[in-house]
DNA sequence: TTTGTATGTTACAGTCAGTAACACTATGGT
DNA sequence: ACCATAGTGTTACTGACTGTAACATACAAA
């Protein structure tokens, strides 16, 4: 069973439809199964629809609210912090916790070129000016 | 089935087992089944841990040399390479391609600090310095 | 030839994602 | 009051994958 560390979700534990469909929400903010459904590009019935959102409302990604009967979903996350913690996961396992391991590994796998890494720096660094202040988020 | 799109294989499609073998394997260089199976933490099965390290073998991120009629296990891949891909599979699928918005959720879910980030950033532009040239690795 | 050491083969149970049918319920029209 | 429609709730099945391992087999040393 290997320990089911679920103390909260972990991301990138999504599988291919999943991940299309909470994508599709992220896109479109809002939106009832039937709208998804919709605007997937494969025929799929609306129960498969619904099941998936329900599951990834039971792992956190999603959120719901009853607007005339009729349920909305909307991101319970967005999709950068969903990302950020994916990543930090992948830093954890792969890279012993070396965020500048990662950089080095993402340049030799052509995630960066060298280019965009610099451009990355320095808008990190001008950004570091825009915010420079640890505030706490909600 | 949802197309099962393994090409290449994709990282982080790991087991926890997996990945702690695997990095058992990174950490020690070359090993034997036996090794690797002493330097769990867990007690397991000879076969089990030669399971594990075949499917791994398959699945492309070890390789195996025969030494004396026994197996030689050795990475395939360095894991920053490994983690880099799997970096970048997030990126495609959580922020659309941008680096940059991963950077961003990256620092908005604690997996980098402010701080952090500009030694990074500092880092990084020291780097290009060393390594202007783009060149290409084998 | 026996014995140990290592590999090859096969398997089984649990979990999960993809996919969906079917049953139930409320709401609006006639 | 009744029925059709649209939406939800429940349940289920299948295939893939992982953890885990037993058992069979082969080769080398004593």
């Amino acid at each position: 069973m290997v320990s089911n560390n679920h103390s909260s979700h972990d991301p990138a534990e999504l599988g291919e439809l999943e991940r299309g469909i909470l994508s599709i929400v992220w896109r479109l903010g809002k939106v009832t199964a039937e709208q998804v459904r919709e605007d997937l590009d494969r025929p799929l019935k609306d129960s498969t629809v619904r099941t998936v959102l329900r599951r990834l409302e039971e792992k956190g990604y999603l959120a719901h609210s009853v607007e005339d009967r009729t349920f909305i979903y909307r991101p319970a996350e967005s999709r950068q912090r969903v990302a950020g913690r994916a990543v930090k996961r992948i830093v954890d396992w792969f890279c012993e916790g070396s965020v500048e391991a990662l950089l080095v590994g993402m340049v030799d796998s052509k995630v960066l070129d060298r280019a965009e890494l610099r451009r990355l720096a320095e808008h990190i660094a001008a950004a570091q000016k825009n915010a420079p202040h640890p505030k706490k988020e909600a």
